[in-house]
DNA sequence: GGCTGGTTGTTCAAATTGGAATCACCGGCT
DNA sequence: AGCCGGTGATTCCAATTTGAACAACCAGCC
């Protein structure tokens, strides 16, 4: 049993500054999508996925874990936008349990019309705010980052 | 109307890398609390909170807000960690209104018992992957972003 | 062919979340 | 003292989230 190696001062701020910084950008983002496009955030990533997936669409578990979400989360999700006319699921070509979700005509209109206030809201609470090395470096630290939890 | 400035090649990485880091460090976190203590991540950190208020106590809408939650999630996990025995509700000496959460002895102990796993985790997920630069820049950047935030 | 371990997506129940409504109280003003 | 807009915390409700359980199916191998 190794002794505790606590966070030193440097440390700490790094963390609470990205634990603080996550919920306020977070909120923020999710403040205005509801407010001016009726969307969750989610359901906004999931949109822009289906969006760049193309008519294709992409499948569910492929969609979940590139969202980062849980696939009962993600039926959910799909399942209200299916509602809306936002997304339709078809049968998957190469394996018949697969589904493929696809952005309808109305859901890529959707994304049209809430894209520019949620990169509006994105550069006011995060991308305006920094300069070019701190984006850079934001880029490549957090990029570090997220490939060693998707590997590990 | 303005025409809508998109984010460029830099700036993309840099919100894109912030979302999945985000996403998979507390999901990661949120795990691990979950397995070794039995906490969310929401109920460790209130417990830190209060763990720092000491004695008095910390009353819930400045809780509330330094937890960038909700009044009424707040409510509700303090009421989850009173059934537990960790936490205790007081009268507040100055407002008949107010309520001071504190953190009883067994609550202290949970607390003590918890923190280096949870340490551990920060360590692996994010601090011990950047080097001295990058935690200052991210400290930096990202307190900004707090900051900016916080006022708005 | 038939078995077997792993995968796919959904369903289910339980826990959590946020916002609106609510009730009691504060503090300044007349 | 009495009024009034604002604050503190809880309650209520609807929406969301997650993991476990499930049923159907894939793929490699005997």
């Amino acid at each position: 049993m190794n002794e505790t190696r606590w966070l030193d001062a440097r440390e700490m701020a790094a963390w609470t500054a990205f634990l603080d910084a996550s919920h306020r950008v977070f909120r923020s983002v999710e403040q205005q999508l509801k407010d001016d496009a009726g969307l969750s955030h989610p359901q906004y990533e999931i949109l822009v996925k289906l969006g760049a997936a193309g008519a294709a669409g992409i499948r569910m578990t492929e969609l979940a874990e590139s969202l980062i979400t849980s696939k009962s989360g993600l039926t959910y999700q799909i399942g209200q936008l299916e509602k809306r006319g936002l997304v339709t699921r078809g049968a998957c070509p190469t394996d018949v349990r697969g589904v493929t979700a696809r952005l309808t005509e109305s859901g890529r209109a959707a994304l049209t019309e809430a894209a520019p206030g949620h990169v509006a809201r994105v550069r006011e609470a995060l991308i305006d705010v920094l300069d070019r090395d701190q984006l850079d470096t934001l880029a490549q630290a957090l990029g570090r980052v997220s490939d060693r939890l998707r590997d590990g």
